[in-house]
DNA sequence: ATTTAGTTTAACCAATTAGTTTAACCAATT
DNA sequence: AATTGGTTAAACTAATTGGTTAAACTAAAT
């Protein structure tokens, strides 16, 4: 018993949670093999957070806040518009990268339970309007080709998550299994995708 | 009875499972559902496909045959490479969106089952040489800025499928959850995406 | 020394679920 | 009239699983 007793079992039931579900699923997860990876019996775990459907909204929560205020804090930023693009490109692409099953986790649970979980977005203030103000002048400025702000930043969004959430059908299909060409495909990209953008709506 | 007994039996099976198998997942279908939105029981259904693994094979091979061999079709043609992207953009565009839950599914349980899965790429032959071919001499023609022909069919997938998927997190974040307004977006996708894309490599 | 929160063990309950079995039914075939 | 293949209904098995309970143990705090 190295361990300081209780301290940290919260937290170590909430990550072993997050890998069980963000691995199988909700339907697909197990109490017991959370209680397991987190080291500690069913008992406590039920101790802990009553019941399955308790813990994984506390999980779904915390994971989809892993990944959507990065949005904002770059977004909001007062840098130059490519340079905006270029800064969120690479940092998304490193976050995502760094957890790359999130995602599917996400659209799979949303997908599969449609509206029990909507209300996550709710506490979440994902703001793009200082981006999409930048858009609007920088069309207007003639800086850039006309385009919707909206479809701008799905792009953006796109070419970051798409390349990664697709690896398994990626990886083999265009790289014959091959890791090592995948991650360097995926390191090109942190700076390829933007120019990519910003080529594709300069003017 | 107006049906004309079993003949259709072993698709109506297959075509609840489906169903079923894309909106809950392996893990979280049932098989009496299945019987259900068969409109048979669930004596009949094991009789047809002896076990939910096998079905689910069945239907996983079946689901993924369904989007995959489209990139072949169209990107092995002889059309001109900006005439393909169009063609492309606007085909795979309307056929995700019309079963848009599918490259979730497919995702989320080659994700949950890595390994297991992974034979059905085998039969399927994704065929992207032509089109690598074409943008290689795009490039060394000049008429396209240098691209690796990886990253760009990445980027034209990414940017079809995408938008599609993310739709329970894009409609109310971006559109205030009006159908109507994702709608026209995924619309205007069908040619204003290729635009994006060819604008980007053109130079 | 006693209390207390955290924890374990192990048994247990109730519900769900994949899969089986049996008997009967029906419609077309022979 | 008898056979046959598809089908149903219903009961059943066996396993899994979410959740509970009760008793005991441990370490820290009082």
């Amino acid at each position: 018993m190295v361990e300081k007793k209780n301290s940290s079992t919260e937290q170590k039931i909430l990550e072993a949670a997050m890998l069980e579900f963000i691995e199988k699923g909700m339907a697909g997860a197990r109490m017991q093999e959370i209680a397991n990876r987190a080291g500690i019996n069913k008992a406590l775990l039920h101790y802990y957070y009553r019941s399955k459907d308790k813990l994984f909204g506390v999980v779904f929560r915390q994971v989809f806040h892993a990944i959507a205020p990065k949005f904002s804090t770059i977004f909001q930023s007062e840098e130059d518009l490519f340079d905006k693009i270029r800064h969120f490109v690479s940092e998304y692409i490193s976050l995502i990268h760094s957890t790359p099953h999130i995602p599917v986790f996400v659209l799979h649970e949303l997908s599969s339970n449609p509206g029990r979980l909507s209300e996550s977005f709710m506490d979440i203030s994902i703001n793009f309007d200082r981006l999409k103000q930048q858009i609007d002048e920088a069309v207007e400025g003639g800086r850039i080709k006309p385009i919707v702000p909206e479809d701008l930043i799905i792009n953006i969004i796109s070419l970051c998550i798409f390349p990664i959430i697709a690896r398994p059908i990626i990886m083999p299909v265009l790289y014959e299994d091959n890791p090592d060409q995948y991650n360097q495909m995926i390191e090109r990209r942190k700076t390829q995708a933007a120019e990519f953008i910003i080529n594709a709506i300069k003017s």
